[in-house]
DNA sequence: CAAAGGGGTTGACGTGGATCAAAGAGCTGA
DNA sequence: TCAGCTCTTTGATCCACGTCAACCCCTTTG
C-alpha cells in the first residue's frame, strides 16, 4: 500500500523524451522530434528542499518550472502576514505562469517535500513555442488550464459550505493521484491542515471537523495525512447539492 | 458627469489600428506594421445585447474575443441552477481565454449592457503569433495576468471579510474605469448587487448593507448603481487589516 | 395614470464556521 | 529514552453573515 502514495522511486534521465510524466506534462501531443528540441532548452534541474521555495513573490521571472518529483503549494501573502494558498501543484504540472504578465512572480512557490523542477528558460520556449506549433498549442492549453482551474476554485470559494469544499478537494487529489498512477482510494497528503485550510477558505479546525464527520459517515477513513477514499460516491453526493450563496 | 461613466460615443473604425483601445489590448506594445498584421485577422465584429450570451458553457472553442464597447459577466453554473461569477470584463479586455485547454468554452460569458465585441479567430492568432514575437508576447502577458487577477480573487473570497471584499471591489472597479480614462471617483456600476454578491462570495443582501455602511461612514456616496467615491484613502486603510482566515 | 415587476434597502433572527482553549499524537534530535 | 517540537483533534462559545420578510423605489407597459 506505501507505493501508492510514494513518489515513483525509478530512476529517470533529465531529458523530457526520456520522462515518464509527458502525457501531463509540456510535451503532451509533441511528435517525438518534437520533444527532442524541448529536451534542449530543458536542461537545468533544480532540486528543492521540503519547507524551501522555488521561488517567491517579487522575485524576476525567467523561468516556469515543471515538477519532476515531490508537489508545492503556491500562496499569496496578505500584509498582514495571513496567507492564501492558491494551489497545490503535482508531478508534470507547471509553476511560474503568474510571472509573465509582470516580469515577476506574484506569489510564492513552496515544496512540500523534497522535490526535483526542470526549468524552462522562458524566453527561450516562447522562441521554440514559434517554431514548434505543437508546443505552442500545448503550451496555451496549459496556461488555459491554469484559469480553468482556477474559476473552479473560486466556485469553491464562493459557492459551497466547508464539507462541500474538502469533499471537492479529496475528490480532486484523488482524480489527480489516479492520473500519475497511484491508486484513487487511498493517497498521502503532502500539507497540513493550515495549508488545506487556507486553500478552502476555512480555518484548521473546520477542516479537521470535517474529515472527522466524513470518518464517522463512512466516507473516508483519515489517519493523519493518510487518506483513504470508501465512498466516492457519497463524497460526490455532497458535491451535488452544494448551494450557499 | 454622466460622461464619466458613459462608454466613448466616437466612432473608430474596425481595425486594431485605429482603435483607442489599442493600448488596453491585444495589441499593446505591437509595432505599427505588426499591429497591420493583426487588423487582417481581426476582421468580423459581434454586437451582443444587454442579457445577451456572447458564449456559453460547453460551445465550441474557435475565437476569443476583445471587448470594443460595453461590459460582461462571466459565470459558472452549479448543477443546482445558482451561479458563481467569476470576473467582470471592460472595454479592451479579452474574453475566451478559458476555452482554449478543452476546446470548449468552460463558462457563460453575458453582456451587462449592449456590447461589441472583435471576434479573434483562435487558430488564426496562434499562426500570426508564431510569426510575430511581441504578439506572441503580449498574449502571454494577457493570459498571465487573468491568472495573476484570479489569484487575487481567490486570497478575496478565501481571506477577506464581506467589507473588505467591497472595498477591494470598489477600488479595483474604479482602478480600471480610470485606465479607460474615465473617473476613477465616480462611476456606474452595470451589474445588479446579486451579481456583486455572486462574485465576492457574498448575498446581496450584506453587500446592499456593506454599500449603506460605507455610505453612513463617509467612504462613497451610492445612489443605486452610480458611485461616487469620497475617500479613496479610508476604502484603502479597511483593506489593510483584511485578516480573517 | 395605474398596475406590475425587478432591483434595492432594511430589520429581526438563526446558524455555520471562527475563535479560544486544552489535550493528544507523531516526529526529531540528543 | 526523553524533551521539545509541530500538527491534529475536540469541546465550548461567539459572531459575521445568511435567511426570511416587508417595504421602497424606479422603470416599463397598457
Amino acid at each position: 500500500m506505501k507505493a501508492s502514495f510514494a513518489i515513483t522511486p525509478q530512476y529517470v534521465k533529465a531529458a523530457c523524451s526520456q520522462c515518464n510524466l509527458r502525457e501531463l506534462c509540456l510535451p503532451f501531443g509533441l511528435a517525438e522530434h518534437e520533444v527532442d528540441r524541448l529536451d534542449e532548452l530543458v536542461g537545468a534541474r533544480r532540486k528543492v528542499k521540503r519547507q524551501a521555495q522555488l521561488y517567491r513573490a517579487g522575485d524576476p521571472f525567467e523561468a516556469i518550472y515543471a515538477i519532476r518529483t515531490g508537489s508545492f503549494k503556491t500562496d499569496v501573502l496578505l500584509e498582514d502576514g495571513r496567507e492564501q494558498v492558491t494551489g497545490f501543484q503535482m508531478t508534470g504540472e507547471i509553476l511560474g505562469l503568474d510571472g509573465i504578465s509582470a516580469e515577476n512572480h506574484s506569489c510564492n512557490a513552496t515544496a512540500l517535500e523534497d522535490s526535483e523542477v526542470c526549468v524552462i528558460p522562458f524566453a527561450r520556449l516562447e522562441e521554440l513555442s514559434r517554431e514548434v506549433e505543437s508546443l505552442q498549442h500545448q503550451f496555451h492549453k496549459v496556461m488555459s488550464r491554469e484559469i480553468v482551474r482556477d474559476h473552479g476554485v473560486m466556485m469553491l470559494l464562493g459557492s459551497m459550505r466547508a464539507e462541500e469544499r474538502l469533499a471537492a478537494f479529496l475528490l480532486n487529489m484523488s482524480q489527480r493521484f489516479m492520473a500519475r498512477g497511484f491508486s484513487a482510494a487511498e493517497f498521502h497528503l503532502r500539507m497540513t491542515r493550515d495549508e488545506i485550510g487556507s486553500y478552502l477558505g476555512l480555518k484548521l479546525e473546520t477542516v479537521s471537523r470535517a474529515f472527522s464527520k466524513f470518518q464517522d459517515e463512512g466516507f473516508v477513513s483519515v489517519q493523519q495525512k493518510h487518506i483513504r477514499i470508501l465512498d466516492i460516491g457519497g463524497l460526490k453526493q455532497l458535491l451535488g447539492r452544494c448551494a450557499r450563496n
